[in-house]
DNA sequence: TGTTGACTCTGACCTTAGAGGAGGATTTAG
DNA sequence: CTAAATCCTCCTCTAAGGTCAGAGTCAACA
């Protein structure tokens, strides 16, 4: 199950010449090569040019691509770190769009803004640099043992109903980033879900008991800053849905 | 008021060398050039960099950012498209975080994820080329008109309650980017201030009221969209600040 | 007033991440 | 067996700067 330089191409969304440079410089090797010098890539490289790719997003240059996808850090610690970075990436887009919105107001209203802050969001280049860096150190360092660690065990410890929980969050953040109303049919059904399977497995949980969860949820500050950082407003929108699915059962 | 180089540089966290850069290829020309051939800048070259910034950020190429500053666009349909294009790239960002997400727990179960969906959201660099090739249309053609209007009409017509709304809604916003609890006494504050401002402007708006008016936000659709499309879980904050601000109140 | 240290200039060359195209080989489909 | 599609290598080109080198300029302190 081989893909050619053209099948890949379509698949990733990148140029050939892409892959060819990238041959070149040795970031992505084809899993063989044939006779007449055809490029064939497998599953592992096309794993590899995802990888690639997600750090392109981010604008790492190359060479450190080259040099984190060769240290022998595990594609799991990778995909967390390079979430953990698109979220960071997120926020400063956030502060960006924050700036656009003082700056149509102040010039809406004929002033200028004070200097410093027609560039605020811009700035944290600076903390990006730091990122950057501290991916360094993980390479060097014993830290990247922690790192590891750190990674892989949370993963391996998973049981069964973690898995469970990890699922019914990702779906809920899909329906809040698809715009579900935390009262459709659909998030209903995967609240419902989500009880059905605790409730069948050592708890026993009403849907106002779940209420109270979710509120405290809010409340408490690890789990708010736990789920907020998954997804801006979760923990809200986990709330509003608790509230509109106890409101329905209790009829 | 004029800047130096470094100055610029300084403030708007870009390299001398850039700002040269720019004034070799027109992009940002300085105020004025001294005697000695010193480069200075004043507000407008700082506005004007500002705006290149963002389309920098967002992968413009250096060209289209001159056609498109040199085009008779005025500031604020500028800043608001650039401002619909963050929000376009914020979506993205967030379905390669849903990939990333999904390519975790596959490897996790060791099994393979679908050859196409390892990629799924860097695809929409197609639809980014749309973007980019719209912008293109501005320029030329008379579509470029109705832009403006649509953009600068919403302005005129924003009368002194829009205002306050609007800034209302974007500290909010801060406030959940911030990670404040909902009930935080901050936020509580904003709220509160907003009802005043309501109050004393025409409306009688009980924290009950309120609380309705904000259900509200979250079941109707055009409502919902509008809010979410500024901040993704902005409606449910919205609505659970409520909740938090009617139980303090009505003790 | 002179000198020192911080800034600034131009200009030439270097770098990254490819894009484009020429010229030629290979594969596949009819 | 031939034409179209795909592939190869090699060469040159581009964008958006970064990196010196060599030289002029400015402010300020002694």
């Amino acid at each position: 199950m081989l893909l050619t330089v053209k099948e890949m191409s379509k698949l990733a969304d990148v140029s050939i010449k892409t892959l060819h440079h990238y041959h070149k410089i040795g970031l992505l090797l084809p899993a063989q090569v044939t006779e007449a010098g055809y490029r064939l890539y497998g599953q592992k490289e096309l794993e590899r040019l995802q990888g690639i790719l997600f750090f392109r997003e981010l604008d790492f240059p190359l060479k450190m691509i080259h040099k984190i996808l060769d240290s022998n850090l595990d594609r799991i610690s990778i995909l967390k770190q390079q979430k953990k970075l698109f979220l960071k990436r997120i926020q400063k887009l956030h502060q960006l769009i924050n700036t656009i919105d003082e700056s149509i107001h102040s010039t809406v209203k004929g002033e200028h803004m004070d200097q410093s802050n027609l560039f605020r969001g811009f700035s944290s280049e600076a903390e990006w640099e730091e990122a950057l860096q501290e991916q360094n150190e993980h390479l060097t360092q014993a830290y990247q043992y922690d790192l590891l660690k750190e990674n892989s065990i949370q993963i391996e410890e998973m049981n069964e109903a973690a898995i469970e929980a990890q699922r019914f969050t990702s779906k809920m953040i899909a329906a809040l980033q698809n715009k579900l109303t935390a009262n459709d049919d659909q998030v209903q059904a995967i609240v419902k879900q989500h009880l059905h399977y605790l409730n069948t497995h050592g708890h026993q949980i009403k849907p106002s008991d779940y209420l109270q969860q979710t509120r405290f949820f809010i409340e408490d500050d690890f789990h708010r800053e736990m789920l907020e950082s998954q997804q801006p407003g979760l923990a809200y929108y986990l709330h509003v849905a608790a509230i509109s699915y106890a409101e329905t059962q209790q009829k």
